[in-house]
DNA sequence: AACCAGGTACTAA
DNA sequence: TTAGTACATGGT
């Protein structure tokens, strides 16, 4: 295995805390199962043993989805200037946020809807182990998570089955649309902007580049075009899967942060916390949103 | 045995 | 816009 040191850097929290549900635990190593593929971790004290699969040591890979070369003591100077997400800080030091594949996101929070972490985590074990692709890892098999390509093949019965329920038409209908942009996308390569309809041009952004290109308000707007997916798991997709921080996903937690901890006038209108949330914290929305979620959860 | 879960879609006022 | 409700399934 390699090493690469990592330094104030809080691995657990940041694997199995709210974020990420594609880490499980197998023999005190921490094992990653993404659409191309498994990032194994071995924790140290000084950083981490690690090998990836099936191209191995895949060093860009690991840096980057663990967001290991983020200056994270700036980033700590500015959310210490608020002495509530300060203290969540004291708490949870060395929470990260990560950067998780795009549509990879999409599909697990889509999942999450009106679900608890534990069976969350449990739905998108199922939907690895029963559809995903199998790859040999010093030589026993294991599964990646299963392509966007192979999720629209689903029907909703085979959906149905990893214990998703109403959410399975979701996942298929958003994973085909998915798809189908890809292959739009590539056939029109760049922009030699023709008269696009507003419909088609909306589509042709609807992949991770396009999205990518949009501020966050926009971008939002369209990822709820997808079936199941609101506010709360369009912005996990855009703070989670896409790289963004200048939001934070607003979700039960999110509102109670708002009202009990900061004391603001109970709401339920997402838009209300959403935009005092960025105003608040700025482009370090994100981590503050992910402290403070992780410190009034356990509180 | 209820009640709740990192919500969303739908309906009616 | 805002307020209420059904939704499949599993965790506690």
């Amino acid at each position: 295995m390699n090493f690469t040191p990592l330094s104030n850097y809080n691995l657990y929290q940041t694997l199995f805390g709210g974020q990420d549900f594609n880490w499980q635990e197998i023999n005190d190593e921490y094992w990653a199962f993404l659409q191309h593929a498994i990032i194994r971790v071995k924790p140290h004290d000084e950083g981490i043993f690690w090998q990836t699969y099936p191209e191995k040591d895949n060093f860009d890979l690991v840096v980057n989805y663990l967001a290991a070369e983020e200056d994270f003591d700036s980033l700590k100077l500015n959310l210490e200037s608020d002495s509530i997400t300060s203290l969540a800080l004291e708490k949870y030091p060395g929470l990260r946020i990560l950067k998780q594949d795009f549509e990879q996101t999409l599909i697990n929070f889509i999942i999450s809807q009106n679900k608890n972490l534990p069976a969350i985590r449990r739905s998108i074990k199922d939907l690895i182990s029963k559809f995903g692709q199998e790859v040999e890892v010093e030589g026993g098999v294991y599964k990646l998570y299963p392509s966007i390509e192979r999720i629209a093949t689903l029907s909703i019965e085979e959906l149905r089955s990893i214990g998703v329920g109403y959410r399975a038409s979701y996942i298929q209908q958003t994973a085909l649309q998915l798809t189908q942009n890809k292959s739009t996308d590539r056939k029109e390569p760049t922009s030699i902007s023709v008269e696009h309809g507003v419909d088609s041009e909306s589509k042709s952004e609807m992949t991770e580049n396009g999205l990518k290109g949009l501020p966050s308000d926009k971008a939002r707007e369209l990822l709820m075009t997808l079936p199941g997916v609101g506010p709360k798991v369009a912005d996990c997709t855009l703070v989670y899967g896409l790289g963004r921080r200048d939001i934070t996903p607003i979700d039960r937690w999110g509102f109670r942060i708002y009202e009990q901890l900061y004391q603001n006038k109970p709401t339920n209108n997402y838009e209300i916390v959403s935009r005092w949330f960025s105003e608040k914290f700025g482009k370090d929305t994100a981590y503050a949103g992910q402290v403070l979620f992780e410190y009034i959860r356990n509180a």
